[in-house]
DNA sequence: CAGGTTATCGCAAGTTGTCGCAATAGTGAC
DNA sequence: GTCACTATTGCGACAACTTGCGATAACCTG
């Protein structure tokens, strides 16, 4: 079934603009922005509204083929949902970007599962902090 | 030594404007916005420009007085830095918040050190999940 | 493939927060 | 107290979304 069809199947449509996202998703860097995307759809498409996009990104992502991070404190980062997932260390200080593997994080997600009931998803949001370079 | 005669030590200066976000903070409930803030220092002073609040939280913040928090994915949650350090948890679904102690999350803190050297600050960004009632 | 339903779109206006800049006003020194 | 220095303010413009709404166009049905 193609993605067309599985959105179709969910009472969903697959549109020209919402098409042109996923591409875009497709082709764009790891950690992309909504304003980027925006950008690139509208370089090939100028009509296309940027709010089209960012409710696109929204939609897809209900329909879970498209997640967000957050890296700093501003900015949403878009990815396409079957990228492996792992999380995020930045630097406050000097704004450095660090992947750790989600393998690090298990020991809390399970401590949270089983002492609150509570599913974490720590991938989600970056872990704030001093990097080793910046450390006084 | 008064707030206001560490302030001006630092080379900075204790204005009308800096006082009244400051008792506003301290008046105000645990984790607020600087929206809320700005209403209430405008409620009593119009001429106040919300701009002006946003930089005295910063401002503020560098200073050492006080701290934000990410809670939710949007709103950024403002305190004073003397209050007790926690964590928390938000639910995706019903949006329900839940504080944790810092405790809970030191082993990671730990390994984070040890193996990366990235000093983490664990109660910046609350971690995202499903709690425990929106379980499947 | 014609017709009705309704998800989605483009547009305009609103929200929340940021920034550049000229005017203002705390501060320390005299 | 007066003065010079410069941190801070208010304002207007901007940035990054978000939302309401009437128009459009996917989609399903027959």
């Amino acid at each position: 079934m193609s993605v067309a069809d599985e959105i179709r199947s969910k009472g969903k449509r697959m549109t020209v603009q919402r098409r042109l996202v996923l591409d875009a998703l497709q082709r764009a860097r790891h950690h992309t922005t909504a304003e980027e995307i925006a950008r690139e759809v509208r370089s090939r498409h100028p009509q296309i509204d940027p709010s089209t996009v960012y409710r696109n990104l929204e939609a897809l992502e209900d329909l879970g083929y498209v997640t967000h991070t957050h890296l700093d404190d501003r900015v949403t980062r878009w990815h396409r949902a079957d990228v492996e997932r792992h999380g995020h260390l930045v630097c406050r200080r000097c704004g450095s970007e660090q992947e750790i593997p989600l393998r690090t994080l298990e020991p809390l997600g399970r401590r949270l599962r089983t002492e609150q009931g509570f599913r974490a998803d720590l991938a989600h949001s970056a872990i704030v902090g001093i990097c080793r370079e910046c450390a006084p």
